[in-house]
RNA sequence: GGGGAGGUGGCUGAGCGGUCGAAAGCGCCCGCCUGCUAAGCGGGUAGGGGGUGUUGAGCUCCCUCGAGGGUUCGAAUCCCUCCCUUCCCGCCA
């Protein structure tokens, strides 16, 4: 969340960010419960001060008559805190709803289309027969089962089954084994589950409550990103600066309810309530957020480029920026088979907005007092459309799938898939 | 699921109605001392909020001893509820 006293000083650019974002924020409430409640705690420190000061005069005294006053200002100082703390309730919830400003760099737009591409790698390949998509391929060499997953699970489910599977895990180790030993990330296997309070640090709340999945009769919800239990990995803790900048990468399952998707993306491997991914979380000292935002990217693109994937990167125009995100970056592979671009992973720089919300701090050195942290995150990358962009990029004219070099240690030294 | 123990500052840990935001130790910071290092000596060192003011000084008030309620003129200390940690038993991959 943006500080109180930004809002105060500030608030013409709150309110142009949220516009600009196409969400909206109670500037005007919050700045009148702010006057409200600063009025009723000074009223309530005043009373509390004398009760403080006779209490101690008492303890000394014993003098009797001294305690008709002191009924009179536990009742006052019960009344006015009760009022302040009223009003505080209600600020704080409002708040939590205040979308963070962004960045000077960022374009400023309403929907996808004014995302501004900022680099292509590689070229699209070309076929000299007709190019499938990843489900057509997936279904003929029954490595895909959407029409199974239906019936165990609902729409938007799937199995992978055979070399499927086991090119998922491929990738995932691939993934984890580049982010660990060539980037520099400590790895996690993190609860698939969180509480309320977390989902309330990344910002997942309490907006978006729709998206995620919550479990019945418990305070958990699945995590629809391995961001949540990771970037809260340090919730409530003032961290020594010496050890910032954090980096962690975690592979995890994300669930998410596609609640506002109703009839998009329905065919294929794309957009399902269950999907696998590499996630890089990034915990660092403000005055580096931006500079790790380009590292973080740029190790998302090392995975795409060894994969010999086709990609561009765009940076997100303000409409397109999430309620939390400062600037964020979206990595895009090609699909020859659908021909168009799979967003295949989202690097954002949230700045201290999640830091503020879930109390994540740290002591640049000591003796000084705690700042809190920036925190980035980004898929390393989401591996059911990487998928996707593999099976389509390297398929062959007689439906086999040519396994990419990086990834034949991780199958076994399998080299095609479907061969008979 | 049943029973026991416990949650206090960056850490360990005392306190068990007022003199406690809190002993002691560790760590850290500043200074002194020893030719360097180690040791020693002295001082300092929780977080958050309000007001005023400076603008990253200060002054002042308030809150916070897991969370929330209650008793009391007054609660870290007593009572209730909840959460979490840990140990033993049960169950279980």
């Amino acid at each position: 969340m943006l500080p109180l006293d930004f809002i105060r000083r500030h608030p013409d650019e709150v309110r142009r960010a949220a516009r600009l974002k196409g969400e909206t924020a109670p500037v005007d409430e919050i700045l009148d419960l702010d006057r409200r409640w600063r009025e009723a705690t000074t009223r309530a420190e005043r009373s509390r001060a004398e009760q403080n000061a006779l209490s101690k005069e008492f303890a000394r005294t014993r003098e009797q008559a001294l305690i008709p006053r002191m009924r009179e200002l536990a009742e006052s100082v019960k009344r006015s805190s009760a009022e302040a703390d009223e009003l505080r309730r209600r600020l704080d919830e409002l708040l939590l709803v205040v979308p963070n400003v962004f960045h000077e760099s960022v374009p400023v737009g309403e929907t996808a289309d004014d995302n501004v591409v900022v680099r292509e790698w590689g070229t699209r390949p070309s076929f000299d027969f007709t190019p499938r998509t990843h489900y057509e391929i997936g279904e003929a060499l029954d490595i895909m089962d959407f029409e199974r997953a239906s019936r165990v699970a609902g729409s938007r489910f799937a199995f992978l089954k055979g070399q499927g599977a086991r090119l998922e895990r491929a990738l995932a180790q691939f993934m984890l084994d580049l982010h660990t030993r060539e980037h520099g990330y400590v790895e996690v296997l993190a609860p698939f589950l969180v509480n309320t309070a977390s989902m309330l640090g990344t910002a997942n709340l309490p907006k978006f409550g729709e998206d995620a999945f919550r479990v019945e009769g418990h305070d958990l919800w699945l995590i629809p990103t391995a961001e949540v239990p990771v970037t809260n990995l340090h919730r409530e803790e003032i961290l020594d600066g010496a050890r910032l900048p954090l980096n962690y990468v975690a592979y995890s399952p994300c669930f998410r309810s596609e609640a506002g998707a109703a009839g998009k993306d329905t065919r294929g491997y794309v957009r399902l309530h269950q999907f696998s991914k590499v996630e890089l979380v990034k915990v660092v000292e403000p005055e580096r957020s931006l500079a790790a935002l380009e590292e973080l990217t740029g190790h998302a693109e090392e995975v795409l480029r060894r994969l010999g994937l086709h990609y561009r990167v765009l940076v997100m125009c303000s409409g397109d920026l999430g309620f939390a995100q400062y600037k964020k970056y979206d990595l895009e592979a090609w699909c020859p088979g659908l021909g168009r671009y799979l967003e295949v992973s989202s690097c954002s720089v949230f700045n201290d907005f999640q830091a503020r919300r879930a109390n994540l701090r740290y002591r640049p050195a000591p003796g000084e007092p705690p700042r809190y942290v920036h925190t980035l995150n980004g898929s390393g990358l989401a591996l059911a459309r990487t998928i996707d962009a593999v099976l389509e990029t390297y398929q062959r004219a007689d439906g086999t799938v040519v396994v990419p070099e990086v990834l034949r240690p991780y199958m076994g030294g399998c080299e095609l898939i479907g061969a008979a």
